[in-house]
RNA sequence: GGGCGCUUAGCUCAGUUGGGAGAGCAUCGCCCUUACAAGGCGAGGGUCACAAGUUCAAGUCUUGUAGCGCCCA
């Protein structure tokens, strides 16, 4: 093996290998019992992954490659999804450098140009996830626009039109006046925002009497259709029924009365203004009032309003809304306000509720028997605490407005006469049909959500709606893996869809993991510039790279500075490379239920060194082992069937942490027994082993036997090095040419649990860790030999030191170990405590008599405290009484040995003070 | 306003039917010991946010308070 650990060539190595030797193929063990499957959230095919993906990527892996070696017939199933208004924004970006919009190409060369762009870049995250080791079924990739996908969009668009879950019609919907489509309500972020609340003086018609109504936007008041007050407010109760004289626009429009307006707020007088806000619109509908819509699609005042405001932009028309009222004396007072402002997730721009001709799916119907799915447990949260998340949007859902305005997408199935009447059909020829063959035709503009046809993924790319054999296999996944965050963009949709058309729920566990910020806590986002590229963290990048990546192309210039001063306190000398087992490791580690991850490099730093560890246990084992024959039936030392037996645990453990999708605690039960079982133990007690001829040959048997199934176990989280020390280890012992990933995972080995043997190591343990105190604390050369006494054993601890008495002087660097009789006389001496057996090195010419006596000092205060907390409960009659019986023991057991060492130290203090 | 969550060592976090507070990193000693200095050996460090309650026993269960965070309106 070589001497050093060197990820980036292993790597490179194995990606092929695996590759080339269809090691990830789904197609393997097609003949087992079980099948297991996962379907990679579809991640923007023209995006690139960061570290949520790397993170989550990881997570599947673990999942992928442990079932394969349990023997399941394993599918992974890759692809990316077309991500409809982030897609189009980047083609039309682009354009717009050359001064070209879409509309000067026209929509088909325009798609064209998308199409160039997905096909240039679409290949950035298929080669990073195989940088990360993702063993999917890369012979399965699909893209949400494949052909047979998109006949499942239409499909599934075609049937729920007829069965009536969709539908056409003029609503209110969430508009973008810079993309010029409408959004879903899931892709409109509020947020507070500084404002002002303008107080303007309606004047009561046929009256002296003014009302002052409180509005943050004023420019809305030239579509008012009502004012209203609450039907409680004696301020207003006599003006209710009569109506207002609209200022600007001369219109006369009622005052009503209607419980949703808050007394509190303002005047307690609201304008209401149906067209132009979500609230407005249901009190509209309430009182039949007028929807005067006054913007134009790009938020411009329109012909409804005033000839003195049309063609205004809505800020511009605002100012001189506010300036005119002024002029009139109208306005009462301005006072500032924050207000949550809905902003687009994609634009940023401020989001107009707008009245177009939109789809709707009637979701209300769908939802139900998706709420009845978790409800009932054929879906199970992870941590369970998220289906309440889920339970409450579900059971509060609105219809899903399912058109864009957009080029970039499934377009829709419908076709238009020419009187407006329309037809639903698979293609234009059935459309046709139903129109009849004379009529002339055209289709919709529009497209669909994105989120329409990921809806599908789990079982359109499956092979729905064919009836295919990988369907029946792998429908209903086994589980879905994926953050909060999508929980109802995707995540719900997944599960309606899926009851309804693949017939039973999408998967049986969603898997909902924690998001991962920065070190400081924050979310990782390219405007606040603290992005890590999973890759860098691979390979390692410079400053002067880092500090361009991050400051390239960026939306605010402005913020450029601040961002290369963050970076360069964060990262000073940029970023060291890791290699991905390290990352992979890091992900696994970081996996517990926790919503916020801290990813800290340090952490990194840490699992590269493990894995650096594993490298050098290995190199020592296969050096020892080199040219051997191992003999397999070798007799087994107490030390051998110690490491074997702690194994065993160790399966069962990681077992266990996978099935309750606790990766932290099964990387971190694989570090312990890796680097402090393995390592610190067991290869420093084989030294000796190896060197005694009647140990040597189990000592060698196991040490290679451990190895190996380690290997086995830590290979979904790290499956580069390990796969790269298998195979090393193959070669020593001239075995097979496998490749690890397909090695079946090792099975519990019950006759291999040794509570006997566990027992002796502890002892064992214990002997030199107390020699080890007394050296460390005592400031002696760890090389010095020491001569150790004994006194005050039993016949096991008799037994114990004649069957490691060679492992004892080595391992504790002792020159002799000699038993002392209750009447021997010891020489002054240091002591440590192995249960009841005292271990005396003598303090002549070696120890500072002071040291010692400081040394037991602070060790007696240590257990006098103990001592004092377990006789204070058990002269608690209570507690005698109440606690059970094994409890109650168990303290009596513990205030006994605590005395009993209690004794031996201060007897032994006494001793040398005396001296 | 409704819902969910967090507060444990200097930092990042585990703590699984309630039974003597843990890890990694950082810190402090001593060591280049033939697998590993990306290392070894040893040490120090916590009124488990606060308050009350249930219990023989609370980091763990209940209620309240404070601070922080997320989602929805």
């Amino acid at each position: 093996m070589e001497k050093t650990y060197n990820p980036e060539l292993i790597e490179q190595k194995y990606r092929e290998l695996w590759e080339k030797g269809d090691l990830f193929s789904s197609s393997a063990n097609s003949s087992s019992r079980d099948a297991f499957s996962i379907v990679l959230p579809p991640p923007n095919v023209t995006g690139s992954l960061h570290m949520g993906h790397a993170f989550q990527h990881t997570i599947m892996d673990v999942y992928t490659r442990y079932n394969r070696s349990k023997g399941n017939q394993t599918l992974w199933q890759p692809g990316t999804d077309h991500a409809g208004i982030a897609t189009q924004m980047v083609v039309e970006r682009q354009l717009s450098m050359q001064n070209i919009s879409r509309h000067d190409l026209g929509r088909e060369k325009f798609t064209e140009k998308v199409w160039d762009w997905k096909s240039q870049s679409g290949g950035t995250i298929t080669s990073q996830m195989r940088r990360l080791g993702a063993s999917v079924d890369w012979d399965r990739e699909r893209f949400t626009m494949d052909e047979s996908l998109s006949q499942a969009v239409r499909k599934v668009f075609v049937e729920l039109y007829n069965e009536g879950l969709i539908y056409r019609g003029k609503r209110l919907v969430n508009w973008d006046p810079v993309l010029l489509t409408a959004v879903s309500d899931l892709e409109v972020i509020s947020k507070e925002e500084n404002g002002y609340l303008w107080h303007i003086r309606y004047q009561v018609a046929d009256s002296d009497e003014v009302l002052v109504v409180a509005t943050t936007r004023p420019e809305t008041m030239l579509g008012d259709s009502a004012v209203a007050v609450h039907p409680d407010d004696e301020r207003y109760q006599h003006l209710v029924g009569q109506s207002i004289n609209l200022p600007l626009s001369n219109r006369k429009i009622p005052i009503i009365a209607d419980d949703y307006v808050d007394m509190e707020f303002g005047t307690g007088c609201v304008k209401i203004t149906p067209a132009h806000d979500f609230n407005d619109y249901e009190i509209g509908q309430r009182h039949s009032l007028e929807i005067i819509n006054v913007l134009t699609h790009d938020a411009k005042i329109n012909s409804n309003a005033p000839s003195d405001y049309q063609d205004l932009d809505r800020f511009e028309a605002r100012k001189r809304i506010v300036a005119d009222l002024e002029k009139q004396n109208l306005i009462e007072k301005i006072d500032p306000h924050t207000l949550m402002v809905p902003r687009g997730d994609r634009t940023n721009s401020i989001i107009e509720p707008y009245m177009t001709d939109q789809w709707f799916v009637k979701v209300k119907p769908l939802a139900e028997p998706a709420i009845e799915a978790v409800k009932n447990g054929s879906i199970r949260f992870v941590p369970e605490n998220w289906e309440k998340t889920y339970f409450n949007w579900m059971e509060n859902i609105e219809d899903w407005c399912i058109s864009r305005q957009i080029w970039w997408g499934h377009r829709i199935p419908a076709w238009y006469d020419k009187e407006g009447k329309y037809y639903v059909a698979d293609s234009l020829e059935e459309a046709q049909i139903q129109a009849g063959s004379d009529v002339e035709l055209t289709q919709d503009d529009d497209v669909l959500d994105t989120w329409f046809s990921s809806a599908l993924w789990p079982f359109s790319t499956l092979g729905w709606p064919e009836e295919t054999p990988e369907l029946s296999r792998f429908y209903p996944t086994s589980v879905l893996v994926t953050g909060f965050d999508i929980i109802f963009f995707w995540v719900a949709r997944m599960i309606m869809f899926g009851i309804k058309f693949a017939g039973d729920v999408p998967f049986r566990d969603i898997y909902i993991t924690g998001l991962i910020k920065d070190g400081n806590g924050q979310k990782m986002s390219k405007s606040k510039g603290n992005v890590l590229d999973p890759i860098d963290l691979i390979d390692g990048i410079n400053l002067e790279e880092l500090l361009d990546k991050r400051t390239q192309g960026m939306m605010q210039p402005k913020l450029a500075e601040k961002i290369k001063k963050q970076t360069q306190k964060e990262f000073p000398n940029g970023i060291p490379s890791f290699g991905t087992d390290a990352i992979r490791f890091t992900f696994t580690a970081l996996a517990s239920f926790g919503r916020d991850i801290k990813f800290d490099l340090k952490r990194v730093e840490g699992y590269r060194n493990f894995c650096n560890k594993l490298w050098n246990a290995s190199r020592f084992v296969l050096m020892n082992l080199e040219s051997k024959t191992i003999n397999h039936e070798a007799a087994l030392s107490s030390q051998d069937k110690w490491i074997l037996s702690r194994l065993q645990h160790v399966k069962i453990e990681v077992q266990k942490h996978l099935s309750d999708y606790r990766l932290d605690l099964m990387s971190q039960t694989l570090y312990e027994f890796v680097w402090h079982d393995y390592c610190d133990w067991y290869l420093e007690l084989s030294k000796p082993l190896l060197e005694n001829s009647q140990t040597k040959e189990g000592c060698e048997s196991t040490l290679i036997k451990v190895l190996t199934e380690t290997l086995v176990l830590l290979h979904p989280i790290i499956p580069f090095i390990t796969e790269e020390i298998f195979e090393q280890s193959q070669k020593i012992l001239s075995k097979s040419h496998d490749k690890l990933i397909s090695q079946p995972f090792p099975e519990m080995q019950n006759e291999l649990v040794d509570h006997k043997a566990e027992a002796e190591i502890d002892w064992l343990k214990d002997f030199i860790l107390g020699i080890r105190k007394i050296r460390g604390e005592m400031n002696l050369s760890p090389g010095k030999p020491l001569p150790c006494f004994i006194k005050n054993f039993s016949a096991q601890d008799k037994s114990f030191i004649e069957s490691n008495r060679s492992i004892l002087t080595t391992i504790a660097k002792l020159d002799s170990i000699s038993l002392l009789s209750e009447t021997d006389e010891e020489e002054e001496s240091a002591i440590a405590l192995v249960g009841e057996m005292k271990l005396l090195i003598p303090l002549a010419g070696l120890i500072d008599k002071g040291a010692e006596q400081e040394r037991l000092n602070k060790e007696i205060e240590k257990l006098l405290k103990l001592k004092s907390q377990f006789s204070a409960k058990l002269s608690n009659e209570k507690f005698v009484k109440g606690a059970p019986e094994a409890v109650v023991n168990n303290e009596k057991q513990k205030l006994a040995s605590t005395e009993s060492a209690l004794n031996d130290l201060e007897s032994q203090l006494e001793k040398i003070s005396n001296l």
